[in-house]
Order: C-alpha cells, then sequence, then structure tokens
DNA sequence: CGCCCGTCCTGTCCGC
DNA sequence: TGCGGACAGGACGGGC
C-alpha cells in the first residue's frame, strides 16, 4: 500500500496523535520487524520520550522525540500507522504499539514485515539511514526533475520507481503518472522531449496532490488504478485494452494508444543544446 | 550504469 | 479438500 500519499496519511496521524505526547510503554508484539535495534534498547530509549514534529522523506517517516533518538519507519508493502484508543482490541498484525500519555496508541501495523522500525540516535545517524535517498518527490521543482531524468539511459518506468533518483513513488503512481502524461513505461528516461518531461513532472505533481488529498492513490474508475483488478482492464480516457508487462519485477499497466513510445535509443541528432 | 533475479515475509486466489 | 505456484502498492544485494 504505502507509497509517498500514505505515508503522507501516517505522518500526519503522527502528528495529530503523537507530537507533545509523551510515550508510557513501549510494547514490541513481534520483534521481527525491528531493523538494527533490539525490543530492550527500544524500550529504553524511547518509554518516558515525548514526540516532536515528524517529518517524511519519501516512504519513510521519521518521529523525533524531544530529547532523544529519532524512529525511523518504513511500512513496506502493507504497513500503516494507526491512533486508537488503548482499550481498542489488538489486530493481530499490530507488531509495534506505542502506548501514550493521554490514554490513546500508535499501532505499527503491518502484515507482510518487509521492512519495518529503526532507532536512530541523532539527526546524523538519520541521515545515515536515507542517505541514499533522492529528493522527495514533493519538494522537486520542474527544472530539478529535468536534470534527475537528464542522460538516464533506463526505461523511464524503472527510473521513476528508482528510491535513489526520486523519492516517493512507488509501482502504482508511476503507472498513473505515465499515464496522465501519455509517455510509454519503456520510454528511455533521457530521451524524452523537453514536452514530454514537462507533461511528466505536471502529472507527477497532479497526481501527487489529488492523492494526497486522500493519503491513497484513489482507486477511481477514472484513474488508471481503479482498472488494475479488472479482468480485462481498458484505459479509462479511450476505453482501448491496456497492455501489461513487467518492469523492475513489477506488474506495469499502460494504453498503448493513449502512451506514446515515440523517443528510444536509437534517434537522429537533434539541433539545438536543449539546456 | 542498468537490468534481472532471489530473498525477506504473510496471505489470498487460482488451477489441478 | 489439499497443494503448489503466482502474485501483492517495497527494498536490497549479488551477478552479469
Amino acid at each position: 500500500m504505502p507509497e509517498l500519499p500514505d505515508v503522507e496519511g501516517f505522518r500526519e496521524v503522527l502528528s495529530s496523535c503523537g507530537r507533545g505526547r509523551r510515550v508510557t510503554r513501549v510494547e514490541v508484539r513481534d520483534p521481527g520487524v525491528l531493523r538494527g535495534v533490539t525490543v530492550r534498547r527500544l524500550r529504553t530509549e524511547v518509554e518516558g520520550e515525548r514526540f516532536g514534529e515528524p517529518r517524511r522523506h519519501g516512504k519513510w517517516l521519521i518521529a523525533p522525540t524531544d530529547d532523544g533518538p529519532a524512529l525511523v519507519w518504513h511500512f513496506g508493502m502493507t504497513g500503516a500507522l494507526l491512533c486508537t484508543p488503548a482499550d481498542e482490541p489488538l489486530d493481530r498484525h499490530d507488531r509495534v504499539v506505542l502506548t501514550l500519555d493521554d490514554e490513546r496508541q500508535l499501532r505499527y501495523r503491518d502484515q507482510r514485515k518487509l521492512q519495518g522500525v529503526q532507532l536512530a540516535g541523532n539527526e546524523a545517524a538519520v541521515g545515515h539511514i536515507l542517505a541514499d535517498l533522492g529528493p522527495d518527490a514533493l519538494s522537486v521543482s520542474r527544472e530539478e526533475f529535468r536534470e534527475l531524468l537528464h542522460g538516464r539511459r533506463g526505461a523511464v518506468k524503472n527510473v521513476l520507481m528508482d528510491q535513489s533518483v526520486v523519492a516517493g513513488l512507488g509501482n502504482l503512481l508511476t503507472d498513473e503518472i505515465l499515464w496522465r502524461a501519455g509517455v510509454a513505461p519503456d520510454s528511455v528516461a533521457g530521451e524524452l522531449t523537453e514536452e514530454e518531461t514537462r507533461s511528466l513532472y505536471a502529472a507527477m505533481r497532479r497526481v501527487l496532490a489529488s492523492s494526497v488529498r486522500v493519503a491513497r492513490v484513489p482507486p477511481r474508475r477514472t484513474w488508471l488504478t481503479g482498472r488494475r483488478e479488472d479482468p480485462d482492464p481498458r484505459c479509462p480516457r479511450c476505453e482501448g485494452p491496456l497492455r501489461s508487462r513487467r518492469f523492475s519485477g513489477r506488474r506495469t499497466l499502460w494504453c498503448p494508444h493513449c502512451q506514446s513510445r515515440s523517443h528510444r535509443v536509437e534517434r537522429d541528432i537533434h539541433p539545438g543544446k536543449g539546456g
């Protein structure tokens, strides 16, 4: 589930529910989600601490405590962060439960445990965890976006999903953005025209804005995402059949009619310098 | 650099 | 009813 918009929602949950509150109890119900930290250390370092203002970078959520370390969360494919009353029955997938001083709880719920939670002792440690990430997708300017794609020989689908290029875009968002922009996923990223690049950037901004508003990629029928589960998926724009293929092992859908792939490896020399 | 594969996990669905 | 395999909105490391 979690791509940038979902994690932005979790940040909001953490901010409204946890910020300014003290953690009275840390309960690790499944140590399998702890990364590089023991149950004991998590408890001793976090119990008694007060949450500061959380922030997000790509699909990562950073939860600093006032005077101590920061919790650094990643939600993998199935993770979520919930704020519940302390007496609400536990879900079988509630892996870490933080009880706050107002009788509410922050719960890290995750079925598959593909990622988890780390503990960073200070800002430098947070920086180390996030070191390989590109800029957050929401913070990228049009010009910076152009530079990120510049010179890349890979398929644009793979490049956009690469967290070290730009952080936050996952499989669904990327398909949605490419479809909106009318760009085929197997286009070579560095070979896109100026117009295609602008179109891609505009689509990214719009898709992100709409998705962040509802804290998920909305499965509307007018979006490509809303057609993914159909037995015979069709383009929301032209109703033609969608094509399906794997990129980086991920199922990718696109409309061969609405999404062009005009620019590939073999191209004529184009005049002008273009930047 | 860029792509492909396996691996880490759990759960569901589909076909035999 | 049982079972193997594929697949699911992610990331990482190894190999080519």
